[in-house]
DNA sequence: ATTAATTTTCACTAAGTTTTGAAAGTTCAA
DNA sequence: TTGAACTTTCAAAACTTAGTGAAAATTAAT
């Protein structure tokens, strides 16, 4: 397989397993294309190689840049701001986790939380049946929450080592 | 909190949740929904409780039972078809992760083997820079593909106890 | 066989999301 | 200052996805 084909088919897988995860596509592709590129890309770069409009490449761009995977490069001399993704794809995943988790799991653990507080006689089967629901989804969701805490925080030799070990 | 109030609110929740995660919010919804109550509920009760259409709710729950989260109930001496979810949050855990790998992950495992044998001078740094990306993608999306098929294996004990010691 | 209950399908509509491109805004060298 | 280079904004258009409801198909009892 040729660079330019693989390139293509590399951009446009990581592009829609971004989408099956709610990140958008053209979001995911940029931050493809900027993984595989070894120098860092202007916007009008970005804009021939993934025949996009301006204003999309700057919108999905910065919210890159929101999420922590990509940061602006100055190059001495030039006026052009350029752009470079994190390679590391150990850290993208942390970052991604992060930030995930602070945007969904912890406003449902709020939720969780509130919803213990139902009222109602503990003989009702709706209100037991409920109860008993809430309780166990709250269980699992702070594991959850530990778990992702520890990734989060956790480096890169610790993760591989005993994640190795344990799952074999 | 009443009742009738926390359940809607579980409800609305567990769908964004949903959407969140690439699953539509309606399927969320009819599975939050058989979640917290105590016995299966026909279509038609599940169309009332969340105020959609028969053919909505038609498609939402064969694609839950697809997924392994709802299983088909019939009473004996009625003609009409029940559903229930599985209530244990761990089992559900296990059955979305097992879906998603097979869905998501398993397509990417392999296209990301074609990609590593792309042809090229490989003192090219754009040809280096891109097989080193593949490489490390790809080391990374192997120890994800391990861990899940371990978490979608193991047993909830195991889970909890070793999870709970190494993420404290 | 006929019929009534129930489930499934599907063309259409509604809702939501992404993309565009032109205009407005910013920055900086001269 | 001016204006060229570049970035940002935003309303409208294109696209995508979800939901409806009535009609067709299936099922089971009589």
């Amino acid at each position: 397989m040729k660079l330019a084909e693989a390139k293509a088919q590399f951009i446009q897988s990581w592009g829609s397993l971004g989408a099956q995860w709610g990140i958008n596509r053209t979001m995911a592709q940029i931050h493809a294309l900027l993984m595989i590129m070894p120098d860092p890309l202007s916007a009008d770069e970005i804009m021939t190689e993934l025949n996009i409009s301006r204003g999309n490449t700057n919108m999905n761009v910065r919210e890159l840049i929101n999420w922590g995977l990509v940061d602006r490069v100055l190059v001495p001399g030039e006026r052009k701001e350029y752009f470079t993704a994190e390679k590391d794809v150990y850290k993208v995943a942390k970052e991604i986790a992060r930030e995930r988790k602070r945007r969904e799991l912890d406003p449902v653990l709020k939720t969780l939380e509130q919803l213990q507080e139902v009222e109602g006689d503990p003989k009702d089967k709706h209100v037991k049946s409920f109860k008993e629901s809430i309780t166990e989804i709250n269980r699992f969701a702070h594991q959850a929450d530990k778990t992702l805490n520890a990734f989060v925080k956790a480096d890169e030799n610790w993760f591989y080592s005993t994640l190795m070990k344990l799952f074999k």
